[in-house]
RNA sequence: GAGAUUGUAGCUCAGUUGGUUAGAGCAUCAGAUUGUGGUUCUGAGGGUCGCGGGUUCGACCCCCGUCAGUCUCCCCA
């Protein structure tokens, strides 16, 4: 049989995983410096906790597992099964008769529901980090994967907008570090809400939205005619092209937003929101986060997020080197009620995710990856048989005990195999323990990139190797 | 869910209007070289041409179906 894994999954190579844990140890690094705590939750949830969260895109891009024992099942719940069964066939359906349980679809609606189970134990606010991998039934290409990893950072029990603040600055920081040029764009729910009352029809807010998300995409005549399709009025649409041509600083544009908005208290709730976000981000600001001395931080208002459980101020990032050709490398937003979707109510939160797929496919397109990353075994003890293997194993014992990552060949092969091995694993020193060497209890020390060899006592060489 | 495109050796790919026994590079193994790698040289192994059907004297090539990968739309990280 040919061996494949499934489509849209993917393996990582001892590089591929050297830089993903650069990502990853990045990213930790600054999640405890602002004080989140780690937590992880399980691959599988019940479908239940997960269905009419995501929407009805959502819902559909689930993966879903079929339960066990179909066939042990009595008569009477196999007659179930079977009209259940038909509904399947028929329509976008499940039901826990047939999956009772499914694979993760995102990091933060498993961690609404551990904050409602453990809502006793812990400390409001409460801040933790994720990074896990999730899974969505989608159809996979370019920077779109059906298994990938979200590192997601999230507090909930207060509605500062210190909290968003800190967000931002989590952003800003980490791109910076990753050496990944950024644009991170916010705008707010609210300031949604109000435009399509301003249109008149407050209904269609998603319509809008997704239709206005597609701005940098499609420009304006294409989100024109999207909107149009999606029924919205002439006059509509031309409130909208009004909001859209505002330009100039994140002030300006707020300043004329509360303009135009002035009769929607909503809307100027938004406003007032993201100007204050703003403001204490300037405080909190971590250093040079901008090149040409403007901020990488950037108002909006096209920006829509899919989710339809944010209710605030809303944030993604996007590359910005114009070399790369990728969508959002992270997004996220308040949602005021999220736990109260299962029965915890009254407690507010805002988060974050970044799509660390992504980010490395954007990493690897930019070259930013450090040169060595780890270092993987620095010596390899060549293998010549009888006494020698024994003289060898007594040396990597002292290796290793002196805490140097070293390995020995393991088999008496030929000689030139041995070292063909070394130079393709591309580690540094080659110990050559061979007859003379033993009797002198010294060591063959070869120096891989510079070809220098010597032969020393085995303490010198392991000072040798410990630089 | 809709569309485009690709499928030939372990990998990357050639393959003439349809014509004997389907090729190359890399990789693997063996040898030149039983204690000196990266560069050479010689040789060897390895293919149901994705799968099934059809057209034809004859199909890797043309037609139909099917499966799989990649990409686009939708939607999203």
């Amino acid at each position: 049989m040919k061996p494949s894994i499934p489509q849209g999954t993917r393996d990582f190579s001892p590089a591929e995983v050297r830089r993903r844990q650069y990502i990853f140890n990045t990213l930790r690094i600054i999640f405890e410096l602002y004080g989140f705590q780690p937590l992880e939750t399980p691959s599988m949830e019940n479908l239940t906790t997960l269905t009419g969260k995501y929407g009805e895109e959502g819902d559909r891009l689930i993966f879903k597992i079929l339960n066990n024992g179909l066939h042990e099942k009595k008569d009477a719940d196999k007659d179930k099964l079977n009209s259940e069964w038909n509904n399947i066939l028929s329509k976008p359906y499940s039901t826990p008769v047939v999956t009772e349980r499914a694979l993760r679809y995102d990091l933060t609606i498993p961690f609404a529901r551990y904050v409602v189970m453990h809502q006793n134990e812990l400390a409001f606010p409460f801040r933790r980090y994720q990074m896990q991998p999730v899974w969505r039934a989608d159809r996979p290409q370019k920077g779109r994967y059906r298994e990938f990893w979200q590192c997601d950072v999230d507090m909930v029990g207060s509605t500062s907008l210190i909290n968003e603040a800190e967000l931002l600055c989590i952003y800003q920081s980490a791109f910076q570090k990753l050496k990944v040029p950024v644009t991170i764009k916010v705008n707010s729910r609210k300031l949604l809400a109000a435009l399509a009352e301003l249109c008149g029809m407050p209904e269609k807010m998603v319509d809008i939205t997704i239709a206005m998300d597609k701005l940098d995409k499609i420009g304006w005549v294409g989100v024109a005619n999207e909107l149009k399709e999606r029924g919205i009025s002439d006059d509509g649409i031309w409130q909208i092209e009004r909001v859209i041509n505002v330009k100039g600083t994140n002030q300006e544009k707020l300043v004329a937003y509360s303009d135009i908005m002035q009769h929607s208290a909503v809307g100027m709730e938004g406003i007032n929101e993201l100007s204050k976000t703003l403001a204490y981000f300037g405080n909190l600001e971590p250093g040079i986060g901008n090149l040409d001395g403007k901020s990488n931080i950037v108002v909006d208002i096209s920006l829509a997020r899919g989710l339809n459980y944010y209710t605030g101020v809303i944030v993604e990032v996007v590359c910005s080197s114009e070399a790369v050709k990728m969508g959002s490398i992270g997004g996220g937003g308040r949602y005021d009620d999220l736990t109260g979707l299962f029965g915890l109510k009254g407690l507010s939160g805002v988060g974050v995710s970044f799509g660390i797929d992504r980010i490395y496919d954007v990493m690897e397109e930019l070259n930013v990856f450090p040169e060595q990353l780890v270092e993987g075994t620095k010596a390899i003890i060549l293998n010549f048989g009888g006494d020698n293997e024994t003289y060898a194993l007594q040396i990597l014992q002292q290796l290793r005990a002196a805490n140097i990552a070293a390995e020995i060949y393991p088999d008496a092969a030929k000689f030139d195999k041995q070292m063909k091995y070394a130079n393709k694993r591309g580690i540094a020193y080659v110990l050559l323990p061979g007859d003379e060497e033993r009797e002198k209890n010294m060591v063959s020390v070869k120096n891989f990139v510079t070809g220098e060899q010597k032969m020393v006592p085995v303490e010198e060489a392991i000072t040798l190797l410990r630089v």
